[in-house]
DNA sequence: AGGTAGAATGTAAGCGTTTTCATCAATGGA
DNA sequence: TCCATTGATGAAAACGCTTACATTCTACCT
């Protein structure tokens, strides 16, 4: 199985020789704007096809200074929530003709050397950055160099960037909200990693909550997590293994560790919300399946939103962009459908 | 806010001006291999990081005629499946010093174009296509051209091109056998969408352990699905809403159809495996949450092999990679764990 | 000291586009 | 008939890197 080298491919020289025109003809047909006449865009056009000509983009970069490419990089976190805001970063991107780049940043520290070696080394003409825990100085960094960067889920305050996110806190203040409304009191809300953003909102939309029914935080009912499912299983393990008495009901700040939670009520034979109420935050793909309750956030619109704002960014020189998208309640089974009376 | 042009950045002229020595000096140190002095290496390296100066991929992918990147193209249907895979290749690819570009093939007849677009015009190296239901002709001018694409989940008999596929025949006849073994007579099977390569597969998987077990397969027990989850839901609503007796166990030809029916079944207040056996295929995240037994797909793995076979095919121009990855069935709860006898 | 092999470095020709500026042809007005 | 004007085309210089080939050092041998 041989590979047919790239080279072989037909140049603009080719086409330009071919018809005996100039290069700049052909390219300025093969770019649509300048004036040819009729009759040789004609020409030039069938020879193109005929010889099976395919531009260079490689080229094509080089002399314009620009790809037409968009930078996507994930954090290392598998949640499924950032695959979907591809979809709509694609969506958005594809319209205007860009295409896409994605990198998955390894350790937090991976990010300022990401963003140089894609930016600076030409590779894409902007960058969309997805929830990146990036130390405060590479934001101001950022903002001084004013490149041609996207924030998503992480706005910065004072900081001059673009930015795309959710309102976390409205979202878990609803849903603690929700759940005092069901006559829950006793709530138990499992957090994400210290210093997180997300987590941090999140807990601060629940404070909020429990703040506006007159409530005291019960700081036992606060238990760490680190939003993967495993963390969540594992504090309501430890917590039934300990033989305590289960609260009405757990918010999990992300769905990973509400799943997780589920998973270790059912191997004490327990479900979710006979047994406990449950509610997950981001409504990823498996939470629909599970009938998990939970915050749903808009992660295709996201996505979207934050294309519009880079290629915005990139085709105007600026955008006033900084959206914070709103989350919605989704009551599917595990909050419990109907008001249950205090235990 | 205003963008820095990119063209402020510096170039290789700048380093070796600055210098006095020459370009391909500092193009040597920057590639490594060549033998250049310790010592102008160090001035070299030192001038490189004071002036902040990184490299311009587009004029190296010129000179090189390469772009050390690969592509993947991702089919329109949003499993989550292909999300796996996708960090599968990423792995690999980035520990070989590899970029990923990603696409997502709107139409079955997207994908002639992408090709076109991605590899001849230079974009990629290489490229992986996911599960495309590609037309034969393409197949067999890609196989003709000899381009650098690995095939994902769609083996292609004859034809000479790297492939990474799944057995789905030997896990369908797994899963069946599974719950012929368990002692279950009448299976109903909830296919994909007709055409659809893994339906197919599947299926015939599914006929060829009936015929093992010497069984004629129930035409009504046959039912018609798209792979999503509300096709499960519907088939099993639309029977028991018929008042019919259901089966002994149901196999669906995915997860999500799988869910769909234990779904329907719980409006019913009924469950698995207590009423009906339930078995699903691929193992999606979803899978282990809810207990559902399953044929699991080796998706990261998947991808893995994929990037392998593609960077060896670029490495060393040829391959001989056309693996078929094998499943494995996982059983959990949903498939009766215990022999069960004839009702 | 002279010569020479071999290592280190420099020179310059690409790589395939885009794009500025110059040239040329055609058209119309005086 | 001639010139000015406009529109179409061509010539050639970037764009920033790699690399084959040429040149210059260095160090070692006789």
């Amino acid at each position: 199985m041989n590979v047919k080298p790239t080279s072989s491919s037909r140049t603009l020289h080719d086409v330009s020789r071919h018809l005996g025109v100039s290069t700049a003809t052909v390219s300025r047909v093969l770019n649509g704007s300048d004036k040819v006449r009729q009759d040789t865009r004609d020409r030039v056009l069938r020879a193109i096809h005929d010889l099976g000509y395919t531009r260079n983009y490689a080229a094509r970069a080089l002399a314009r200074q620009r790809t037409d490419t968009l930078g996507v990089i994930f954090p290392n976190i598998d949640s499924g929530f950032f695959s979907e805001v591809l979809k709509g970063i694609h969506e958005v991107a594809s319209l205007a003709d860009f295409h896409l780049m994605v990198a998955f940043s390894r350790s937090t520290t991976d990010e300022p050397d990401l963003v140089g070696e894609y930016l600076q080394g030409g590779r894409v003409d902007g960058l969309i950055l997805m929830n990146l825990d990036m130390p405060e100085g590479f934001v101001r960094d950022t903002t001084r160099q004013r490149l041609p960067i996207v924030l998503v889920d992480r706005p910065v305050s004072g900081a001059e960037v673009a930015t795309v996110s959710l309102d976390n806190i409205a979202g878990a203040c609803d849903a603690v909200s929700h759940l005092l409304g069901h006559g829950y009191r006793r709530i138990a809300v499992i957090k994400g990693p210290d210093g997180t953003f997300d987590s941090e909102q999140r807990w601060i939309g629940c404070q909020r909550a429990f703040a506006q029914a007159g409530m005291a935080v019960d700081p036992e009912l606060v238990w760490d997590g680190d939003f993967h499912k495993r963390s969540g299983y594992e504090r309501v393990k430890m917590w039934l293994s300990a033989g305590k008495a289960l609260p009405d009901a757990i918010f999990a700040l992300n769905d990973a560790m509400a799943i997780g939670a589920m998973e270790a009520l059912r191997e004490f034979g327990l479900s979710a919300p006979q047994d406990v109420a449950i509610v997950g935050f981001d409504d990823i793909e498996a939470a629909p399946l599970l009938g998990l309750s939970t915050v749903r956030s808009p992660m295709r619109e996201m996505g979207r939103e934050a294309a519009r704002a880079l290629i915005e960014l990139l085709r105007s020189g600026e955008t006033r962009t900084n959206r914070v998208l709103t989350t919605c309640f989704v009551a599917r089974g595990t909050c419990g459908r109907h008001e249950t009376a205090d235990p």
